[in-house]
DNA sequence: TCAAACCACTTGCAAATGCAACCATTATAT
DNA sequence: ATATAATGGTTGCATTTGCAAGTGGTTTGA
């Protein structure tokens, strides 16, 4: 049986025999793009963008969240998700208003409107998902998680 | 011996037992902000951007190469990438030239300076490497290369 | 108790991005 | 040969992004 040679080397940026196919974040980088691109006019065609997406998938979850915290949960800066959340309540997705509890913090909830645009978001981003996932097995996924996981902790 | 649960209907945005946490491009999005998000600052220190970076890279493979070509490998919007290489040609790392074979391409080539920029940039971003493959073995490795793939794939 | 430090936003501003329209060159089809 | 289409790049312009410098609320430590 034979022994798969170790990669690792080749996605080192500090090793002469580095190869930028073998970089892992390169090919993370790449494919969150591909992705985007690929996603990005199925969401303009129902009025929304990207970063819209997002947000509404995270208060899909849970609700209502302050907008620091939904800044770190998808990984964007702070002043940039204060215009998306701006951006979001001028179109009627979301409500903000201060915490009772923290006079500091800006909660930021759903509309009917906005629940509504994240049931149809879903609906319209379905079929890319199945595109996506085609050939990967339920075990070749839990794999995709758990590495994906396992970079995101490595970065703490 | 368990049966590791299917988890790919949780990914799915259409179903309704949708998790956002299962949604490979949620967290490959997340992931590739928090990446750039740490290199940034250790770019920055050595006086060039993430972007610059990712075409110093390519360009570390093979040389010259057409910027629609650079614009293709990297997935970045051409437009985009006309102002990255006009930045990049304006701080002296590289140089363009129409190409003789075709009046119509624009070829990108490293100035010795870009060259050395480019080693410099892998010196310092080989730290964040190590740090981020910790734990990886070679095969965890060579599977996380060969699911970047094939996803990347699955988006044609 | 009351300043000092901290925290969660908010906003001004300059830079980066990307759509759309354009130009020049090359390929394709009569 | 020559019109037409396709390709590769360039540029104008409006939008988005994010650093830096605030603002005001909350916690901490004399």
């Amino acid at each position: 049986m034979a022994k798969t040679e170790d990669l690792r080397p080749f996605g080192n940026p500090g090793s002469d025999d580095f190869r930028v196919e073998a970089y892992p974040f390169y090919l993370i980088n790449r494919l969150a793009n591909r992705y985007n691109a690929a996603i990005e006019p199925e969401l303009r065609a129902i009025g929304i963008d990207i970063p819209t997406w997002r947000v509404l998938m995270i208060l899909g979850e849970h609700e209502p969240v302050a907008i620091g915290q939904i800044a770190k949960s998808a990984v964007i800066n702070l002043s940039t998700m204060m215009r998306i959340v701006e951006r979001m309540a001028d179109a009627g997705h979301v409500t903000t208003m201060p915490s009772a509890q923290d006079g500091r913090v800006t909660e930021v909830g759903l509309t009917d409107q906005g629940r509504a645009t994240l049931t149809h978001a879903r609906r319209v981003t379905a079929p890319l998902y199945d595109r996506i996932i085609k050939g990967f097995s339920a075990r070749d996924f839990a794999r995709t998680l758990e590495l994906l996981n396992r970079l995101h902790d490595n970065l703490d």
